[in-house]
DNA sequence: CCTTGAATATCGGTG
DNA sequence: CACCGATGTTCAAGG
């Protein structure tokens, strides 16, 4: 705790510097960042968290806030230097062009571990979930519907499900796992325009599927003549 | 380092639990992660980096990848018991209702801390600099070109850039930072509508700005009838 | 409160 | 590698 420039210094040489793949660090202390790449910008002194992971990502921690402040991409390369009393840290990446520099003022802790973690995360409940659902039960939206395609492709974009209804009508859906707004409005109508193109069919309904509709996207919706479904399909336990 | 189950509890109990507003923990073991919320996660044994902030975030990161695994939002409300020799960190949210259990089965360190920091980061090149920038040179989009309003509220949503071509012509302007996708495109149609119909006007132009225009946005471009310029403006030194 | 849209978005999947 | 679209997106701004 508490190490003075030299000590953090040599701690990083010794452990973290031959093998960056292969090691953390975690750094706690007083710093300011600058940061060039796609967008450029400067954070004054504070106490923060510093993470370089073993892929090279680089996560800038304030007390609060889920999102790092600044960051590094994974596959970045970073090194460590003194100048002039401050432990300085250094970080570059290639495509995009992104570069960091940390510039500590006090040094609170220096942490260096190796992490074996070959765990991978299981999600369910998102929307191909839900697409699948869908897939597999078709009946959940009415009776008679059949599933024709998924992920669909046409001009404007990636149809979700398209299938036909029981009286043989071709129909489009578009599944969002979130609140629908306007945009999903218009994404819908767009398939729903573009299949009837492709098909020269005067008759194409569109479903919106989500666990929210608000009354402005409702009211595009009946304004464009589509119908609508609002309904929430619970994640499923895995 | 490497304490044990009682120690660990101990220590949180002692420096953590009344004030937990003020202190951050960082945790590193051997867990399993469990997550009930907006969706579901299951997260087997590995060894992370936990870390509670002083807004009640909590993140869980892997030695890889720039995103936490899991996570809870800020305001999430952290509590640890030992259950059957096991450290478990359970965090509860409100709105929206969300759940993530930590099952520890090796503690490799705790540390808690409190991080003083008041700065706030200043960042420049983003989509508000390039408006800006347009705004006070508009012949980088042609010659003759003028501004008449920034940020217009139209039904859909707000216009970038509004302005008049040599010709008088209405122009609505889009710009994006990064790759302009096909729903960039839908969103400058929505707009040139919009305002097709506020101003009654037959000629509308709209223009897409972006650093780069792929072929599939451009195709959609041209079929709806609007020029696009791709360009690229680079972010300003502050 | 809600809705809208940007982000150094990040990330995975597909062609 | 380009490109599309989801994300437990997160986050800030404005009505």
């Amino acid at each position: 705790m508490n190490p003075n420039v030299d000590e953090a210094m040599d701690f990083i040489n010794k452990f973290h510097k031959f093998k960056p793949d292969k090691t953390m660090v975690l750094l706690i202390g007083d710093c300011m960042v600058d940061y060039h790449g796609r967008a450029r910008s400067f954070l004054d002194r504070g106490e923060r968290i510093i993470m370089i992971k073993q892929d090279g990502t680089v996560l800038v921690h304030q007390p609060t806030m889920r999102e790092p402040v600044n960051w590094q991409p994974s596959g970045s390369i970073t090194d460590f230097e003194v100048n002039s009393q401050h432990l300085v840290m250094k970080s570059r990446h290639n495509r995009p062009p992104e570069k960091m520099k940390i510039t500590f003022h006090k040094i609170i802790s220096v942490m260096i571990c190796i992490l074996r973690d070959q765990a991978k995360v299981i999600i369910s409940g998102m929307e191909t979930d839900v697409v699948n659902e869908i897939s597999n039960n078709p009946s959940i939206i009415e009776d008679g519907f059949r599933i024709c395609k998924k992920e669909m492709h046409v001009k404007s974009g990636l149809i979700d499900l398209y299938g036909y209804d029981r009286d043989y009508i071709p129909v489009v859906i578009e599944v969002k796992r979130s609140i629908a707004s306007i945009s999903a409005v218009q994404q819908l109508r767009m398939y729903v325009s573009d299949v009837k193109k492709d098909i020269e069919s005067a008759s194409v309904r569109g479903i919106l599927c989500a666990p929210r509709i608000p009354e402005m996207s409702r009211d595009l919706l009946y304004k464009i003549i589509l119908i609508s479904y609002s309904f929430f399909v619970l994640p499923k336990n895995h």
